[in-house]
DNA sequence: CTGAAAGCGCTAACAG
DNA sequence: CTGTTAGCGCTTTCAG
């Protein structure tokens, strides 16, 4: 039939399927199917036999057409947004390394991961990856500036799990570590080794940062020391700008102490402009990132952070969007986070 | 805080589909699926009826059975092998990019891409993705030590492409940069600074390391310096490791003025190394380093490297994986490298 | 120009 | 236990 030739435009290299298991079989596809799905019902000569047939075939099940039957998709798209400004991907290894904790789960619940680009500015785009059936929930990491285009997607039921922080009147899940207690604690940890003239490196226009932030004063608080305005370094997550801004800061002469960055990435950066204008890390200045990605353990001198669990993360943002893809109700995560004390911050005895 | 608890797809109501939309525009699905696909033989009227009723009810067209019906996929899976021996998922920003370049390419021809997670010791189940129809054809990054696995899939005509090295009696596509080329240039940057005792950190049995330290052999050969074996150190792409040997490697007490790193992210690490012992980069020991990720430009000094053009990459690997796919040959491509240089081999001015 | 009908590759009642 | 049948949501002849 005409509709063959279009399918299969090289007729002799066509891929084996289930029918033609049958016909060699001798059975039906019916059989061939309960065969392959380890059905109860059905003679184990008979499933054995199929089995190794198909195995020796290299035959696998199509599973786009088995989904399309069941009604279930088993994909899910995760998103990391494309940043608004440049126009880049993002390359902050955190992100990586998210990706491969999300790989995991996934591949744990039986779901595809399906890796999608969409532009920060263009958040609307996501619900369309659920409404043509191209996956049947989806996952975005980092929230940016984009609360309100995400609380609109929830509006529309779309089924969907953010990696970020839990802000007020969020009609979405969010996942992401306590930000505000990450801050807290690495602040605390400075204040702690005597620092008292403590920057904060990052973005507070994002909402994680902006805990991160809340975390860091409150600290100060508690200890009963005042923060100076003067101290707060705005760079955004990516590694080249968040240097420019260290660079323009210290032409600025403005003393410190200790530094909090929102990131390792930018953390480390930071650490290399510090010991550019000829101060000593830790000694003349303690620093603390943010995240525990690989390279914070490794860098020069290993960088004292915050911990989040990436692997935790994976497993509960996947768990959350199989709440809500089942029409249930799924709260925000809040994870713990803990300090990892390295050389950055305190000199080995 | 309050947590809030949140649901999104209402269960009992289905999704909209394409007869959803025929019965409200009073047409026949066979109209619809014309007007949303432009076809040509349709009144413009009902057309523009059609499409706005679909976009107000935020329907699109379920994509899934659209390609059942069509054959054709226009899914690719994109593949990261996990580390064979430490189990872990590569950490290095290298894949990251080459993932965000993969992810353009693949979208600019309509392409979905599956991210999945296979062991590097079980490439065999890479065949799997295309036989079970989740994929019309993948991309492997990285050829590690599986040469002969990937020859094996190749006989069993699975279309694939692999980002590595050109290796003899290859079976398969590959496309990556031209690491001889690139091991040479690096090389004689250094020699050309009158460095001499030139370490090299990589790990040869990797093919790619392996062809980057055959243009470092050559380069020492073409300005007749011989070279050292003992200057050879062989570490793996992580950094944990590589910077580990690199520790070993700076105990035995062996003298270095240089060093070409099979990787940034192992350049840096050892630049960490080199300084904690006192070492000063570029002036003691000048640094090279391969790929130019990101951090390159970043990290202190500022390292020199052998820049591999990732965008290029990422379309050129598919544009191979397209020929493969329509049954056409596809040769194996080299990319032109170039060397970068930066402050970790030479002091600004 | 439009509709009816026949599938893409598979599964699940429903009957034997 | 196994085959028959009727679709999943869509596209495309083939007839109007």
């Amino acid at each position: 039939m005409v509709l063959k030739r279009m399918a299969f435009p090289d007729p002799d290299k066509r891929k084996i399927q289930m029918s033609d298991i049958a016909r060699l079989a001798g059975v039906s596809t019916a059989t061939v199917s309960r065969a392959l799905n380890g059905s109860e019902l059905i003679n184990d000569e008979t499933r054995v036999r199929i089995q190794e047939l198909a195995r020796s075939l290299n035959y696998s099940i199509n599973v786009r057409a088995k989904n399309l039957r069941l009604g279930d998709d088993r994909t899910i798209a995760v998103v990391i947004p494309r940043d608004q400004a440049s126009k880049q991907h993002v390359s902050d290894p955190f992100f990586l390394g998210m990706l491969g904790s999300l790989a995991d789960a996934l591949t744990d619940q039986q779901y595809d991961l399906l890796l999608s680009r969409v532009d920060a500015d263009h958040l609307g785009d996501l619900a369309a990856l659920y409404d043509s059936g191209r996956a049947s929930g989806i996952i975005v990491i980092g929230q940016w500036r984009h609360h309100d285009q995400l609380n609109e997607m929830a509006l529309r039921r779309v089924p969907f799990v953010v990696w970020g922080a839990q802000l007020a009147g969020q009609l979405y899940c969010s996942v992401g570590s306590d930000n505000r207690s990450g801050g807290q604690l690495a602040t605390a940890h400075l204040l702690g080794l005597g620092r008292r003239r403590i920057a904060f490196l990052g973005d507070t226009d994002l909402p994680e940062v902006a805990q991160r932030h809340e975390g860091y004063l409150l600290a100060h608080q508690q200890h009963g020391v005042a923060v100076d305005p003067a101290l707060h370094i705005p760079a955004p997550f990516t590694a080249g700008e968040a240097q420019a801004a260290m660079q323009a800061f210290m032409q600025h002469g403005v003393k410190l102490d200790g530094l909090f960055a929102a990131s390792d990435l930018i953390a480390m950066n930071a650490m290399g402009v510090l010991v550019g204008h000829g101060l000593d890390v830790p000694r003349d200045v303690s620093v603390v990132g943010y995240d525990d990605i690989e390279a914070a353990a490794h860098c020069h001198p290993p960088l004292t952070t915050i911990r989040q669990s990436i692997e935790l993360a994976g497993a509960e943002m996947v768990d959350c969007l199989r709440l809500l893809m089942q029409g249930k109700p799924a709260a925000p995560r809040v994870l713990a986070t803990s300090l990892q004390i390295r050389q950055s911050s305190i000199a080995a005895r």
